[in-house]
DNA sequence: CAGTATCCGATGCGATACTG
DNA sequence: CAGTATCGCATCGGATACTG
């Protein structure tokens, strides 16, 4: 970054150079999350290009934001948040709080497609409260335009410590049938709306094993800034 | 702005798309500080050219973050920082905090020349707390190299309602003489060292009427996150 | 004072291809 | 898996000149 400084006397200014440039926020909240490999930060943080993640790791590291640990015996390479970056965490949630409070549901989420949804959606599932045997949901994005790939087949296998997301039909029967769209299940993700919400407002229809569907609320995680008072809710 | 958006399901993020483009927060600080008129904002963000400035100003209008207020009696245009634009104080501490707690000293200030800080001196004044006859002082900046304008006159007239900051000789006697260079100046005012400490390092001089010098500690005042506590601090 | 208009340059960034 | 290397463009932004 040959960056013109700001050159200002300022504490605010000098962290906006720093956390400025593009994808940096972004990649410190992907190790936040515990991502530390080089390709699932890049796919977390939603197809930064791998020449510029590269880059980016490095002037963060010189900056004193990220640690890079290569482990000699397996030839891996782990990305670690140091402790200056982690003290970034209060700025950050109140960044994240002001954007919840303050800035329109529909316009938050404006951006919100089938993809990257299910992408966070893999994120928030609760391995735990799922059932301990083959479980299959699907989900069948009604987006106008229609979705590259409309339907989302999610696999609990018993085996398996984390379930299967893919967008090609697995061919397995469905136990549980999600029917949405991308901003009202990325608007029930981030606390804006609610299960029961959208399904009142006929934006979610849920069929098929009853106890599935009635423990959603607690296999799909949602936000932890969900809880927050005067998120500007989904009308 | 035009800017590819980063398009993922995250408050975070979404503020990052507000508040990235270049010289956004420093103008929401600016207006923060009380600054309404465009030319007053274009000089406080240290020059941004007027074109960007302008085009800045309507993108923030657009997004909700700043309301333009014509007053048609006096053809006068004024800026102010919208409800939502006001919410992101927490945000902007909690950045501020981080950036004089985790930033070290000299690389902070690194950018710190005579004019820039001067011009935050100004700011700084006290006026209260100078006296009520003309006073005169004269900063002088003995930086490496050296700034274009070593010297700077503050001058308290009696009948002003706030102090000249000139870099040219006004040609009066000089009551205070201040010797010092821009980082030291810079960190006592950001609160990252103190006009006593600086003193004692050798970095600051005051010469002159001994009631000035003495009260410098109250006609110029520091940061208001001076108070924090682990900020880094200039050895 | 409060901007427009224009121009141009740097570079940030994305896309793609390729490597150990 | 973890990057490098290259390319090319868009756009961001700085400088300057000009206007009501």
């Amino acid at each position: 970054m040959t960056r013109r400084p700001y050159g200002l006397i300022c504490p605010i200014s000098l962290a906006c150079e720093i956390l400025e440039p593009r994808w940096t926020i972004q990649i410190l909240t992907e190790l936040w999350n515990g991502t530390t490999r080089f390709n699932d930060i890049r796919k977390g943080v939603g197809n930064i290009s791998t020449a510029l993640l590269s880059r980016r790791l490095k002037e963060m590291e010189a900056l004193g934001l990220v640690e890079r640990i290569e482990d000699n015996a397996t030839g891996t390479i782990d990305y670690f948040r140091t402790e200056k970056a982690i003290n970034l965490e209060p700025a950050m949630n109140a960044l994240a709080e002001w954007a919840l409070c303050n800035i329109e549901a529909d316009i938050a989420l404006s951006g919100a497609d089938a993809s990257t949804v299910m992408w966070v959606v893999r994120r928030m599932i609760v391995f735990a409260e799922l059932p301990r045997r083959r479980a299959v949901i699907r989900f069948h994005f009604r987006d106008d335009p229609p979705p590259k790939y409309p339907h989302y087949w999610l696999v609990v296998e018993p085996g398996a410590d984390f379930p299967e997301i893919c967008s090609l039909d697995p061919g397995r029967d469905v136990d549980l049938y999600v029917e949405t769209g991308a901003v009202s299940l990325g608007a029930i993700i981030e606390g804006r709306s609610s299960i029961e919400r959208e399904k009142e407002r006929g934006r979610l229809f849920l069929s098929g094993d009853p106890g599935l569907a009635r423990s959603m609320d607690r296999w799909l995680r949602t936000s932890v800034y969900a809880a927050l008072e005067g998120i500007d809710q989904l009308s």
